[in-house]
DNA sequence: TGACGTCAAGATCCG
DNA sequence: CGGATCTTGACGTCA
């Protein structure tokens, strides 16, 4: 059992991917782009070593225009090499990775463009995993597409279209429930007829409920079946709606307890969890912490990317985390979680908000210029004003962290949430 | 025709 | 000039 996070990750330096516009993407462009592309995803998977996240999707943007301009570019002979360094460290580790053409990617259009190009992307998609080395458990997840006023016309269109993809496609793809138009029911039946695995997931279901009185557990135990041994371990999206935002948007942040609950129910199943949320990386560790014991270093490393965030909601929760993690025998991961969900519940004070901004500062005031202390101040009595946003302050520490490399700082939280 | 979702690029505004 | 804050782009479907 793995639990993962999709496509970005919050807090590692170096690990953002680039694009451009279709205009600029010459040939020179791309492949530059590429390159850069390629060694931040090495980043992340480093940082994923690192932090035992074992389960990753990488993102659709790792080629710009995989499927079209880029398709025609020999990037994976130029990057032969930066690909074999990455596909090790995925193969040595035991990584699960996958990928998720988005809502756009639409097999069962009318539309044979639209098709054709659908057949693109999935084939840019297999062509990333195959240029990795990796086998079919690691999958491509897709979702049915169109309904069109016939659902069952759409639902044998997918099929019809399905059997024609190239065998290596087919392989590795995974059909997932969606939002709107095709709940986990519409899925079941469509992938047993083409032998697809299925993704559950959660949110979704929520959102477009199969007609009947299911339960998480009922369909996780029906998609179970679903997946057969060189498919890898039964896979499922986590997700929680956004407390303000339109039903089916994804979270800030995973709420650590109902994500138990459902942990809790799968203690006989061996499955693997892909959290959706916009935290990425920041609640998958969360989630792992508080299922596993991974030992209290691990524990204080995490609470150390978090401390500055804390401090600034509030200086008492802060130093009963600290308290907490102190008794080496009787820490527990859930109650730090616990003291840390219940401080970014906290509205965030000025006079709080200063006072982390002014120990974050304590890391270069002997060795900032004039200029940038200058800077920094001007800055901070503007915020105190009302007259600037916390986030300007927060970058202006951010730049003058990036100059002088302080990592500790590059690697937490608190320029981020 | 706008909304949907996503994230970075690109454009523009401001001191 | 640099940084903050819009707007656009790229994709297809649906109301």
């Amino acid at each position: 059992m793995q639990i993962g996070y999709a496509c970005l990750a919050i807090a590692v330096p170096e690990s953002g991917l680039k694009s451009c516009t279709l205009k600029n993407a010459t040939e020179d462009q791309l492949l530059s782009l590429i390159g850069h592309n390629l060694d931040s995803l090495e980043k992340i998977i480093d940082y994923n070593i690192r932090n035992g996240i074992l389960l990753f999707r990488i993102s659709s943007d790792l080629i710009p225009f995989g499927s079209s301009v880029a398709a025609k570019l020999p990037w994976q002979n130029i990057y032969a090499e930066k690909l074999s360094t990455i596909s090790n460290k995925i193969i040595r580790t035991g990584m699960r990775v996958s990928m998720h053409p988005g809502q756009y990617t639409v097999l069962n259009s009318p539309i044979d463009s639209v098709v054709e190009r659908a057949v693109q992307d999935l084939n840019y998609h297999t062509k990333v995993l195959d240029c990795l080395g990796l086998g079919p458990a690691h999958k491509i997840v897709l979702h049915l597409g169109g309904v069109y006023g016939d659902k069952n016309q759409a639902k044998s269109r997918f099929i019809s279209n399905f059997k024609r993809l190239a065998s290596s496609v087919q392989k590795r793809l995974v059909l997932e429930n969606d939002n709107t138009m095709y709940h986990i029911s519409d899925v079941l039946e469509t992938a047993a007829t083409v032998n697809a695995p299925v993704v559950y997931d959660t949110l979704h279901n929520a959102v477009n409920p199969a007609d009947c009185g299911c339960a998480d557990l009922d369909w996780i135990r029906q998609c179970s079946t679903t997946w057969k041994g060189s498919d890898g371990l039964q896979k499922i999206h986590y997700s929680q709606q956004h407390s303000i935002k339109k039903p089916g948007a994804h979270s800030e942040s995973i709420r650590i307890d109902p994500f138990l609950e459902l942990y809790g129910q799968l203690e006989d199943m061996d499955l693997d969890i892909m959290l959706e949320v916009k935290d990425k990386n920041i609640s998958a560790l969360k989630c792992i912490y508080c299922v596993s014991n991974r030992g209290i270093r691990m524990l204080e490393t995490e609470w150390a990317r978090y401390k500055y965030s804390i401090l600034e909601k509030s200086p008492e929760i802060y130093q009963a985390i600290r308290q907490l993690l102190r008794d080496k025998n009787t820490y527990s991961a859930l109650e730090m979680y616990h003291m840390i969900e219940m401080a970014s519940c906290i509205p965030t004070s000025v006079g709080n908000a200063v006072n982390a901004a002014q120990h974050v500062w304590g890391y270069f005031k002997n060795k900032a210029t004039e200029t940038e202390k200058r800077r920094f101040q001007n800055m901070l009595q503007k915020y105190s004003l009302g007259e600037t946003s916390l986030q300007s302050v927060k970058n202006t520490l951010l730049l003058i962290a990036r100059k002088y490399n302080e990592d500790y700082l590059l690697n937490g939280y608190y320029f981020y949430i």
